[in-house]
This record gives C-alpha cells, structure tokens and sequence, in this order.
DNA sequence: TTTTGAGTTGTTCGA
DNA sequence: GTCGAACAACTCAAA
C-alpha cells in the first residue's frame, strides 16, 4: 500500500510522460500535484501565466478522467512536498527533470531534503531526445557548432520509448486552491481576449496541432516555412514549453510519416533539424548557465549598446515605420506567438538598426511569448546580436524592405497585422515611404509612421560599432 | 600535435 | 536582371 506523489512541472501530459508512468505503475495510490512557486526563480512571463491556467484546467479534467484529482497549492516547493508527504506518509516522489540552471538547483536541493526525510525521489527524461549531459565530441568537451552536434545526436538516438499507463491508481483527494484564485488571468485590460482565437492550450491541443502538421503542413515545411503568410509552421512550440507534447512523439510520428514513399523526405528533416535546434539551446544552457545573461562570446562586453528608450517602446508597440517589423510586434502582441522568420528580422532590428542590448529584446519576448523558453530565448537572440554559439557574423544584417519583398512579397503578413496598410498596393507595402504622391492613399506620420531610422545610415553604424570589438 | 574543412536563416557591389 | 565575390578572420571538430 504505496503512496506516490507525482510532481508536475514542465510536463503537464499524461500520454508518454515517464516519471508518471512509472509513479503509476509502482504505486497503489497517487497525488498529482502543481506548486506556483511563492519565490519562482525563474519567474513566468505574462503570457505564458494565461497558458498556465488553461494548460492546468485541461490537465486537471484529463485527471479526472482517470479518478485523479490534481492538488494545485501556492508556496515553496519543499515545504510543500514535505508536508503533503507527511500529512499522507507518501514515500516516494516522481518528477521529470527541469534542465534551466536555477531549476536544477532546486530540484537537487529540494531531492538531498526529501532523501534525508527518508522519502525517495525518482527523476526522468521528460522533455528532450538526448539530455545535455549525454553529447559531447571526442575529447569529451562540449559541442558549439549545431551541425557536428546534431550529426552526433542523430547517430546515437535511442530507441523512442513512449510509455503510457495501462494501470492508474486510486485517488488520493487533498485539498487544492482553486485555479482561478491563482489568478493567472489578465483582467482590466484583458490584453489575451484574442489569444483563445488561436491557441488550444493542453494535451488535446498539442496532439491536434500535430495531426493537423503531420497531414496537412509537414509536405511543404522545407519551402513555406520561411513565409510568415502562410500557416506552414507547426506551432508546436509553446506545447512543446509547457511540456504538452513530448519530442519523441514528434520523432516518432516523422519516423512514421518518412516511411510513406511520398513523404518530402528534405521537408521532415527539416522539421526534425527544429527539433535539434531545440535541443542545442538546452545543451548550450546547461554547458555555459549564464546564457540568458552573459554574452557567449566575451569580447561583446565591451559593445557600446545604446539606450533609447523611445525607439525601444516604438520597436515594442510595432510602430518603428517598418511595415514587416511592425507586422511581426503587432502578431506577437495580439497572439502570445511571431513566426520565425520575422522573429530574426524583428530581432536583427532591434540590435543592429536600434543598437539595443539582446538582452532588452530577449526580456520582452520573455514577457509576451507564450513558447518564451530560456534555452532557446537566451541562445537565439545571442545568435543574432553576434555574441552567441555558432552566430550570425556580424556583417549580417537583415534588409527589412529586403526581407519583407523576398518572404512575404504580396504583403498579405503585413496586412493582416498592420491594418492600416491594408490599402497600400504591394509594390509599397515593405516601402510605403518611397511611394510617390498620391500612390498611398493614407499619409506617412498619422495613420502610420515614418521609418524610426534610415537603414541604411543605421546599417553603416553598425558596422562601426561592429568594429570596435576587434582587438587593437 | 598539427592540419584541414566547415560553419542555419544576408546584403551589397560591381562585372 | 543576374551572378559571384567580398564582407573578416576565427573557432570548432575531427582526422
């Protein structure tokens, strides 16, 4: 007559979720529980806290479909678990492992207080293909070149194992908070009214997100993935976050779909290759913790960032004059999301046309993402600015009316998120200020703005300041 | 230890 | 309009 507690963090699924399984499978009864951490931290960002609440609802009905109930309580996590392993003598606790720096030490903390109590912790893979520790090159250092260590990933994967429970335990019913007194909500203004429009947060959703990939999107991935106007992406990424999904789920269901002879095999691994980089970000931040900090490259200290705060609540509000950049705010304001490809031009903006520190631009995606994940937050916008594992050299620096007129040339992304352009003929619309009088039938400066920068004077600054990070 | 080839996502300029 | 080179060397990973 066992008792287990299972501890949910970034995991909130019950199909292929390890560390539950085997909670399951070895005990009579079990507590699911969630802790909102008191003093997170790695505190969650506005957007992600209404994922949270709708993520938690559906687990919580997921449960009960199984005749558990999911404890949700406030505090710190240890005295928590120590007192709800007490006040029901459970004697073994079951979480899949976090891998953000200030998580691992918690949970190493919070494991060396449970084992001296005499409760035992067991820890799982829950959320990577290969944990960061498990890769490294031949002279056992590191990897901080993407392909080498995915060719290294791809040759030693192991066998996908989605475990799923046959057997579930008896209830243990504790008291829980009510979710929405955590108040996880915006209210006054309600700035996520429209993110229910697009987002199906929960294990329902994911699985559906993928079915909907796998058929409909997954044959074209390679070539319409880079077009914000298509909806050729997965969007699987803040369930991935959250823990919703596993990626071998999605390994799996590829290895399936590539035994299909028509399957576009470039377009699979393509998709598998976004997975990896997912998987980068996590080894790069468990190798180098200060990531979302520290630049990779230290040379970069010495940056002459600029301050401005103006230009940088015009970047964030979507009104810099840019109509691909604004396009790409404005989406991610209205739908907690950004599609990849303008993520690099809204970023390559701020950086290189704005001079703003990556990391400003990093805590605003922090903040209005609903997929905002250290790893791949910290070690993407590091690859922008220059200062990353394997970055972009400096000289690249994204044209916005380049981008614009190659990925999104009839300038259905921008009209759609920058409504007031919706009149403008496409030959303007990455433009509007080039066009001649009369051809606009909006005037630049009211209705929309003129460009925050010439680009190319800010392109030439750039590279100046570029330059002064080369040793004398 | 030394050598060698390679490295997500770009832009501009001049022929 | 199209194409290739230059942009700047440097670091990484494997042989």
């Amino acid at each position: 007559m066992s008792k287990a507690l299972h501890w949910f963090r970034q995991d909130l699924r019950l199909r292929d979720n390890p560390a539950l399984t085997a909670a399951c499978e070895k005990h009579t009864s079990l507590l699911p529980l969630y802790i909102k951490e008191t003093q997170p931290a790695l505190p969650m960002g506005a957007a992600q806290c209404w994922w949270l609440h709708h993520s938690l609802d559906a687990l919580s009905q997921g449960l009960h479909a199984h005749g558990l109930t999911l404890c949700l309580r406030q505090g710190d996590p240890l005295a928590v678990l120590l007192q709800l392993c007490e006040a029901q003598q459970i004697d073994t606790v079951y979480w899949n492992r976090c891998y953000e720096p200030l998580h691992i030490a918690r949970d190493k903390h919070i494991k060396a207080a449970l084992l001296a109590k005499g409760i035992n912790v067991h820890s799982f893979n829950g959320s990577l293909l290969n944990e960061p520790w498990t890769i490294s090159t031949q002279n056992g250092q590191y990897y901080k070149v993407f392909t080498p260590y995915w060719r290294q990933c791809l040759s030693q994967m192991p066998e996908p194992r989605l475990p799923d429970i046959t057997h579930w335990p008896d209830n243990l019913p504790l008291a829980s908070d009510a979710l929405p007194d955590w108040q996880l909500l915006p209210h006054k203004p309600d700035w996520a009214a429209g993110f229910s429009k697009y987002w199906q947060p929960g294990e329902q959703g994911a699985g559906d997100r993928l079915a909907r990939f796998i058929s409909k999107q997954l044959q074209d991935y390679a070539d319409e993935r880079d077009i914000p106007g298509r909806d050729a992406t997965s969007k699987l990424s803040p369930h991935l976050h959250f823990g919703e999904i596993s990626p071998w789920r999605l390994w799996q269901a590829i290895q399936e779909a590539k035994r299909n002879p028509a399957c576009h095999l470039r377009s699979a691994d393509r998709f598998l290759a976004e997975l990896g980089w997912r998987e980068f970000s996590h080894h790069l931040l468990y190798h180098f913790p200060g990531l979302p900090e520290q630049n990779f490259r230290p040379e970069f200290n010495a940056f002459p960032w600029q301050h401005d705060e103006e230009a940088l609540s015009r970047w964030q509000r979507g009104l810099t004059g840019y109509p691909i950049v604004d396009a790409g705010m404005r989406e991610l304001w209205h739908s907690g999301y950004m599609h990849n490809r303008v993520r690099m031009i809204v970023a390559s903006f701020l950086i290189k046309d704005l001079l703003i520190d990556w990391r400003v631009g990093a805590s605003w995606f922090w903040d209005t993402l609903l997929d905002a994940d250290l790893a791949n937050n910290a070690a993407s916008w590091q690859w922008v600015a220059g200062s990353g594992a394997d970055a972009a050299p400096y000289f690249r620096i994204f044209n916005p009316v380049l981008q614009g007129e190659k990925f999104d040339p009839s300038g259905e992304y921008v009209k759609k998120w920058v409504p007031e352009l919706a009149s403008v003929n496409s030959k303007w619309i990455h433009k509007p200020w080039e066009a001649p009088a009369g051809a606009l039938a909006i005037t630049l400066g009211k209705e929309y703005p003129r460009p925050l920068v010439d680009h190319q004077e800010a392109r030439a600054f750039a590279l100046l300041s570029y330059q002064t990070l080369k040793s004398p």
